[in-house]
DNA sequence: TGATATCTACGAATCGCTTCGTAAGAATCT
DNA sequence: AGATTCTTACGAAGCGATTCGTAGATATCA
């Protein structure tokens, strides 16, 4: 079985991955410590979510220890990459200036971070090339 | 009562309302045959889909005629930006280059489109001073 | 007119997501 | 040992999203 055919994350299931991806390895405990105060999530709601993550194969378990240690199975950078592109079909069919566009009208981006999006497509100009 | 708190559109929703914003005003049956190939939607489903979305204020109902005619309350621009916006804040923590960083990855984007998006930041950057 | 087609309205079934209560086992404290 | 605390596992409730069947009203056709 290949790694390649992980289901889209659900909003709880995201805020968990975000977790694992910041801490890196955690416990149910510790997860739940730091989904707390963000969304006042019970312990064996984080439970539950981290039991199911693991029958979609979003996440993996050690279970050495007496109190099991979760992990994200794919990078951020994947799954993000993952939705974006499904947001992409499903509300810009297909055109990313347009979404661009509207990432950058949400944010008001900055100049500074609007030079180092230029910065950005320099590279990835280049690299395409 | 102001227009400004649409609830984000479902998965079904947002389908319907492309057909709305490309077609302009339709009716159950219009919107059922432009949904049916890609989605394999039913008519009575896509009825009972645009009264649910009257109710949420996503669209609005013309019943003069026998057969109504439903139109998107909201512009494709303003959905499209309050769905990129949540997608930056869920999935990004807010950091938009890394947002658009991903999607031209996942787009594959071509020199052209980047060439596109250099003038909109230009524009984007010319407006915001 | 009678049959057929089209439309709206409504209820219900189903499914997935999220949350929580409870039970049982293991470790720790007194 | 006995009580307390922490953990995993499991089931189920609640809710929203989606789909569809059916009924009834209205228009159209032969």
């Amino acid at each position: 079985m290949s790694k390649s055919e992980l289901p889209r994350p659900t909003e709880a299931e995201l805020a968990i991955l975000r977790v694992l991806w910041d801490r890196g390895p955690s416990t149910v405990r510790e997860v739940t410590d730091a989904l707390q105060e963000a969304r006042g999530t019970g312990y064996t709601t984080a439970l539950k979510l981290l039991q199911i993550m693991i029958d979609k194969g979003l996440v993996q378990r050690d279970d050495s220890a007496k109190s099991h240690v979760y992990e994200a199975v794919a990078a951020a950078e994947t799954t993000q990459r993952q939705l974006v592109s499904d947001l992409l079909e499903r509300a810009f069919g297909g055109s990313a200036h347009q979404l661009v566009l509207q990432a950058l009208s949400a944010k008001r981006a900055s100049s500074d971070e609007l030079a180092e999006i230029r910065v950005m497509l320099d590279e990835f100009e280049k690299k395409s090339k």
